[in-house]
Order: structure tokens, then C-alpha cells, then sequence
DNA sequence: TTGTTATGTTGACGTTGTCAATATAAACTG
DNA sequence: CAGTTTATATTGACAACGTCAACATAACAA
């Protein structure tokens, strides 16, 4: 009743010595005991056992357990684009769009608390490594993207364009991290969208 | 050469068996410890070692490792209400007031980013202790005071202050954590006032 | 003086990340 | 095919950690 081996090379050895697959084996069982057991529970070791391996074995792919959990956050940040991008009418004005990006972040945060929570320590994971760095500036060009051509107070300052994602970046990632922490507890239940101020485009077309 | 016992009772004794105030030294050397090595140094029996007492000695003032680094983030956020007030012109209008308090809190972001860090963290500290839920609540009253009457499109929406409030903190609150993560290296250095849309205030009295 | 309670200490336990040494398999070389 | 090298996984050990139970010491109350 056990579970087969993914390679099914070596008929009669019940697991075989070499794994086959394991730095995404790794990430996958990370990611699911993630959302089991928080960030507390997310150890080298109970990934490893979950994996069906050693408890040294991941080193080999990743040094440290700090390179582990980097693999998983830019993981992490590749499912974030979807769900900004995700509920966006395809041929919507940019204000809607810029609503249900908005509205996506905040999700992404609700759905996977503790994957968001990693995404953003620098406690637990490296931003200088390569990997994590291109997948959270995808995430962040979804937010520059949606951010150009955006009318406000500060639209003809020298950097209105960086000033605009700046702005949103942090309104967004601000409400989507205490809401996490349950600083708006006793408050109403509001959306990101009915805190925000109300932004125009210069040009709505597009 | 040893630095006196605080209670100079017992002369011949080199280290009173108890200490007399541990529980405040406790915190003192945690803020210290916490500055010097960072929230992955941050551990109990370092702590109690500091303070010259038994590894286990925490135990009796605070249950847990949790509940230690609780009354510290509490402490945290009595000296972030200083931050936010201060360079806060007396008779100033609202609006210098309110980009006063935001720039003070991100500056304590800035000066304290681990203790910044432990205060937004539910992995280590428990938002429901008393004392950390009061400390929190009267640094957020200073936001609170100071999104009064604000001057917006949402300004006439059934919760105009609370949508206010909920607002100016996400906004300075997620700038404040994407700027200590490194999140803005790549772009010229910005204060958060420079990429906050200005606000009037409807009342501009008082 | 005599308990009683609060406050620290000691030693132990299981768990963790990391490392060195070793074993196994795959890949490459001739 | 044989022999060697490289990549991958295991084992056992280590120090540091949070927590606990048992004990020691001091302050306090009757």
C-alpha cells in the first residue's frame, strides 16, 4: 500500500537510494506542510521526512534551510501573479483592473497566510537570491504595469510613474499584512478597494 | 571588578541569589540583544544569560519564549508613539501633523527594524496579551487622531474615519516594512510623505 | 519562630540546523 | 564493456534551543 516510486527503474527495491526529483520534491511537500503547520512547523527535518528521504538530503539542493525556504517564497511569488492577474476583465478599463489586482494581492494573503507571511521576511528567506528576485519582480511588474498613467496629486512630479507603484505597493501590501495580523479585527469588514482613495487614468484607453 | 549587585545587601555574596527586578531586566536585555544580533539571536537562554541569571530563570516571570518577546514588542510600541509624535510641530496644522507621524513611524522602522520586525510578527509575540493589545492600540490612537476630518472621496462614506484610518496605516504601515525589506533598493530614495497623495483636512482648525 | 509563597538554579529531555564521513547510483571516459 | 569520476542520499554526531520537573534560597506572614 505503499506509494509507488516516482522512477520505477528498480522493480524490486522497495525506495531507491537516489530520489529522482527531490529539490521539487522538497518545495512541494514544503509548501503543503506550509499550510499545515505555519511557519513554525516548517522545519528541514519534517519537510524531509514528508519528502520520504533523510534528514541531511536537503542540503545538497539547497545549503541551508534559509535556501529552502527562498525556493518556496519564489514559488510563492509565482502563484501571487495569478491571483492578481486572476478576476481582471480581460478588456476592462484600468481602474477595474487596478481594483482586482488590488483585491488579488489581499486574497493571495487571505487564502495562504503563512506563504505570504514568508514571502515577505527577510528572516526566513534571501531576497538577494537570483531565483526569489525574478520571481518577485514578475510580481511587481504586475503592480508597475497597472500603476502607469495614473492621475494624481503627484502625476507631474519627477518620478510619478515610481511614486505611483511605491504608493500602491505599500497601500496594498500594508492592508494585506495587518488585516493578516489581525490589526482591522475589530473593525468592519472592508476591502482594500473601499479604503483606497479613488484613482483616475490620464488616458483610459488600453 | 565586577559590577556591584543591584541590592546591596548581602556584602560577602558576589551575586544575590535573586535578582530583585528581573523581569524588567529581562525586557532591557532583550531590546539590547535584539538590536545587537537580530530577532534570529533573540533566544531565551541568551537573554537570561545577559542578564546573569540561570537559563531557565525567564520561566517564572514569563511562561513562554513567546510571552518574553510579547512584553518587549509592548515596549516596542511605547517608544514607537514617541517616534510618531515627535517632530511634530505643537501648533502645526493637521496636515504637517500628519506627515510628521507618518515619517516617525517609518523612522522607527528604520532605527529599530528588528524590534519593528518582532512588533508585526504573530510568529513571535501574542497580540491578545493585555499589554501588548494596549501598547498597540495607543500608537494606533495617534493615526486614529490624526486621520480625523480628513479631507477625501470617501469622506462622506458611512465609516469616513475608520476607512481613514485603515488607509493612512496601511499605506505608511506597508512602505515602512517594504522599505525595511529592501523592497525599494532599486529606486531613489523616497519618503513616504513624497509618495502619499496629499490630504486637507475639512476643518483645518485646531 | 514557623510555615508559606515567590523567585532562581540545576539537570534533563526531545527537537532543531549543520557538518563530516560514508554509501550508493548515475554519468562519463577509455 | 570496464573503470573512474561526479552527483546524490544516508548515517551519526554536535551544540544550541525551549521546556519541564525537582530542588534551593530568600522574602513574607502568622
Amino acid at each position: 500500500m505503499k506509494p509507488m516510486p516516482s522512477r520505477g527503474r528498480q522493480a524490486l527495491s522497495a525506495r531507491p537510494y537516489h530520489h529522482g526529483d527531490l529539490r521539487n520534491a522538497l518545495i512541494a511537500q514544503g509548501l503543503a506542510l506550509l499550510e499545515e503547520a505555519g511557519l513554525a512547523g516548517l522545519s528541514l527535518r519534517a519537510i524531509a521526512a514528508r519528502a520520504g528521504v533523510s534528514h541531511a538530503a536537503p542540503k545538497n539542493h539547497f545549503g541551508h534551510l534559509r535556501g529552502l525556504l527562498t525556493a518556496i517564497a519564489a514559488e510563492g511569488f509565482r502563484r501571487h501573479v495569478v491571483f492578481m492577474r486572476d478576476g481582471l476583465p480581460k478588456r476592462a478599463g484600468r481602474p477595474a483592473r487596478l481594483a482586482a489586482a488590488m483585491r488579488g494581492y489581499v486574497r493571495f494573503a487571505q487564502v495562504h497566510p503563512h506563504l505570504f507571511s514568508l514571502m515577505f521576511s527577510n528572516q526566513h528567506c534571501d531576497f538577494a537570491d537570483p531565483e526569489l528576485a525574478e520571481a518577485s519582480a514578475a510580481s511587481y511588474g504586475v503592480l508597475r504595469e497597472i500603476a502607469a498613467g495614473l492621475d494624481w496629486d503627484k502625476a507631474d512630479s519627477a518620478d510619478a510613474g515610481l511614486r505611483a507603484e511605491m504608493m500602491l505597493w505599500s497601500m496594498v501590501h500594508g492592508f494585506a499584512q495587518l488585516q493578516l495580523n489581525g490589526r482591522f479585527q475589530g473593525a468592519p469588514a472592508l476591502l482594500v478597494t473601499d479604503v483606497m482613495p479613488v484613482f483616475g487614468y490620464r488616458d483610459d484607453a488600453r
